[in-house]
DNA sequence: GATGAATGAGTGTTCATTCAT
DNA sequence: TATGAATGAACACTCATTCAT
């Protein structure tokens, strides 16, 4: 890469940092392009050198991250077959970015079909994980016969729930934390098999 | 009230019942206050005479449409102590205006702090009465001794999720109807006391 | 019509006065709606009150403007039976108005479809009118038995092409008027009947 | 000429090629220079290195075709005497390249001053070997004794307003083609000699 | 000589709110 | 009380031209 193109990729790099920042302060929706040119230090015309329109801009920035976030579960999947630890890990990594997922939760249901179908097939992705390790523990009798598809349901929509609500339920540090544990006790308690 | 009076409480009537069509269609944030004065049948300025802004409006809207809500779930709980019973109804209540409901959740975390917290407030309310039906199954020893309040926030927030993801859940007919078994199967699983 | 009415109507010449001034002067097409609004007096915004976008703002300047143009010219029609001094009195009626249609006939062929057709439609309709009192003509063997269409488009064509390149063939006056007699010398010589 | 300026000149005539290819297709006045250079196979900036500015390109594009033209035009009249012929011959020109020329009229009007005058005296060029060949006709008493200068800008006048207007004219194929017999034939007929 | 990223003024259009009627 | 014309800041997006590489 030469020094052109580095310096073009540090552009795009601005714009995508500046948008993130924005988009975890208040959102993207009700956010104009013109600032987030100016959070990016750069002309409002040079955005739409490097991005076709606002949706594209969108569209990439939660893609990067969701594929991020999306990698470091894959590895946490690998790493642990434990059903409460994978959990337990998936919402400090949430955590880590709650700012990032609080709007995501509360813009998500606004955006234009494309985009939110994309970023819920990322989420599905995430889900096959759970998926396949609460399968292993059903076969493995450790859990209750459940439907799995429908708890999973329960477990994304609870936390998706704290998250577009972060503001009411917590004045300032983290939701996630916050009820942790809860979330934790109750879908394992879901998974848990009749002791009889 | 004089006939003066009669006729303005008719014109603000007019209005948020405009107000509540548009609501349920498209949702009241991407919606133009002239457009629901059009909706009204009355002149776009006439609607600032009744609501100071755009924001009062939709308080006012919500604060009614929750309080009607409310009352019939008042009168449910009175008449059923049965928990599953109670649950069915009130997502029957749900599905019953579920285009308002639907359109809640989606603007609901986008709505300003005041707005929100009202709203808010309302929900815990209904809350209280799962919250009370629920203490009493637990001090009668028929369901297991959990946190009510956060195996509520389950609840509800799984509720919210699939209303506010309407649209990807269902391409047209009702979510609620479609997970209505999967909500209580989940909810009462939670509930149930481990037999030993 | 009430005071407001009145206003309305008032704030839309305002806007047409502006407009058609500026269309004479420098055309629409390169004329920002921003200008024309200043121009008029009024806010940028309450351009779009009147009209729902800038084409429409041009399709009623022009129409209302061709509108008066041909209410003339079948006056002149019915006053006058001699071809040329109809075509003598229509290059007067353009010549009054010269500003305008040389602005038309320089934007004409750039407009979208629905305008340009709307146009050449009012031009159909005064060319009609020439049609018919050269029908007459030749019926009574007084011009020669020409094709009357092709020789209507010679005559038109050739007007158009003097107001459409007018500052290239005037600096300053009358295009209409420095070639007024050529125009109707050559268009006689096309109808003359061939004496013999 | 070196090598480099062999490669200066190979890149200009790219811009140029390119450039008549969009001007014929869409008009250029309309098409962004950063589509010309995409079109031509350069940066962007390269065009600029090239002409300093939008308006030099089309100067020159419309030169050099119009040159050419010229240059067929005067061949034309050399090889024939015979002002039908030669009519019949410059209308099969422009029916070659008829989308140039439909563009070229279209547009012409709205250039710059120095732009328009440059082509208009092209234009004057080829309008003087017509001049010509009908003077010397009407010195030798084969045409009417008219005026040479007016009768052919109601020639070129009409010949450019079917051009500019083509799309009203036709929906496909050539407007030269559907009207030239008619164009030749009014246009002899003011030439012809009145019998007698 | 060629590149292409960057600029920034400019475009048509929207909309909550005001206020004279 | 009701009206609806007017406001003007805001919006996403375009484009001829510049200049560091």
């Amino acid at each position: 890469m030469n020094k052109r193109q580095i310096q073009k990729q540090f552009t795009r790099e601005k714009i995508i940092r500046a948008a993130k920042q924005i988009f975890i302060e208040k959102g993207i929706i009700n956010t104009a392009t013109s600032q987030i040119a100016e959070a990016a230090g750069i002309a409002h015309g040079t955005l739409f050198l490097h991005f076709p329109n606002k949706d594209s801009l969108v569209i990439e920035l939660l893609d990067v991250e969701l594929a991020k976030f999306s990698d470091k579960i894959k590895q946490l999947i690998i790493e642990t077959t434990d059903i409460d630890t994978i959990l337990k890990q998936y919402l400090d990594l949430i955590q880590a970015e709650e700012g990032f997922f609080s709007s995501l939760a509360r813009e998500l249901p606004n955006y234009k079909n494309e985009l939110r179908r994309k970023i819920l097939f990322r989420e599905s992705l995430i889900r096959e994980h759970f998926h396949q390790v609460i399968e292993n523990g059903i076969e493995q009798k450790i859990y209750a016969d459940i439907d799995i598809a429908s708890t999973l349901n329960f477990l994304f929509g609870t936390i998706n729930y704290y998250l577009s609500l972060k503001t009411s339920f917590v004045q300032q540090g983290s939701v996630i934390e916050k009820f942790r544990d809860q979330i934790i006790d109750i879908f394992m308690k879901i998974l848990e098999k009749t002791k009889g």
